[in-house]
DNA sequence: TATTATACTGTACATATATTCAGTATTTTT
DNA sequence: AAAAATACTGAATATATGTACAGTATAATA
């Protein structure tokens, strides 16, 4: 998937946001109309180059045959893989490690999400995070003081508190009197945050 | 909403399916492709009917400018309402303790569900319930011993664990050693359960 | 420097598509 | 018993729509 320009995601997003209001994708006239184009072929040329580019998909001669390819159809969820909490090994989403999968509606967490991670051990639960709890996991490396956050201490993979102290040292907080803190000084250690946590899923 | 006709509902599915699998609605010529009409003016009736009776809405003029009115359907989720846990009274769907909704697919939690509760206080703290969590509630008073039930006491809402000690005692158990159990003897007492936590949603 | 991608306007046209009209037949409702 | 709804076939047509072609211009890339 390539990079997207500014004005084929307002052409993207007009398609969306056609689909949610009419529950059918737009014509191109539409897609005119709506960001003030005038010439269909600016709309055509904007999709071919989103298809191109794998946003989305275009059935060749049927009207109005868009459809989005990334994960939302506003018509069903997505599914989204489980990944078990290994001791060993990062939690990625290689297909051996998905548990199983969950259909659930893509805007389901706040700020979207990428998978569940099926939670191991007892570490956190004076944050309410308990064993077999599956926890909504947004990659992404931009954590803040506070936020639960899905590390990687060489093959050992933890869910804890993100605190950093200083420029070099970051502490990894449990929630729960039983354990103690790990602290990481960056010079010395590596430490991988694979993401962190938008939410929490518990069926019992 | 009258009642659907059996080939109505075949229609009705048909469309469902398509918009499932391409993204977008089906041409009239479509439906009789799919169901083996040999007339344009077959899907048009059924369409026509449908629209009529409030399962679709067509927009005129416009090719495949079908949507399907009902959310409610197998293939995409409900619409479930979301209930604050007030001190006083009960937790009815009525339209003024509905905070808002949730869209969410049917069978997201396992034993199927009737709305959420939202969580005020810890007294469930040490289950892994967080003040502002959502617990997926269903509706019955078919309760066992260790299931965590949404129980009534006069005017008096609360979430805890229940505990039949004998036919006469039932003690509501918190989790959370800063409260005590709730003991009520049924003859003397009215306990109402509205329901039993079959889930919990947490989005932060 | 040449090439490609981006970002448009404007015109034209084949065809995809909705929709109407004319029938036939069965079932349900009034 | 008459009227309306259901369930089709078949043909015709206006128009909605995708899409190609001809331009212009700027920015990014090789």
């Amino acid at each position: 998937m390539k990079e997207i320009t500014s004005q084929q995601q307002r052409v993207l997003d007009c398609i969306q946001i056609y689909l949610k209001k009419t529950g059918f994708p737009p014509t191109r006239a539409d897609i005119c109309k709506e960001l003030g184009f005038k010439s269909p072929n600016s709309a055509e040329t904007h999709l071919r180059a989103l298809e191109k580019k794998g946003f989305i998909s275009i059935e060749s001669g049927a009207s109005r045959g868009i459809s989005v390819n990334n994960q939302n159809n506003s018509f069903g969820g997505d599914e989204y893989p489980v990944i078990g909490l290994v001791a060993a090994g990062s939690p990625t989403l290689a297909e051996e490690n998905i548990e199983r999968t969950i259909n659930c509606p893509k805007s389901f967490f706040e700020s979207g999400f990428d998978y569940f991670l099926k939670v191991r051990g007892l570490s956190m639960k004076d944050a309410g995070i308990m064993e077999d709890d599956l926890i909504a996991v947004k990659k992404t490396t931009d954590v803040k003081n506070g936020d639960i956050v899905i590390a990687r201490l060489d093959d050992e993979v933890t869910v804890k508190f993100f605190n950093r102290k200083s420029s070099n040292i970051v502490e990894l907080e449990p929630a729960n009197e039983d354990f103690e803190n790990i602290v990481i000084n960056l010079e010395s250690e590596q430490l991988h945050i694979e993401g962190k946590s938008v939410g929490l899923l518990r069926r019992s």
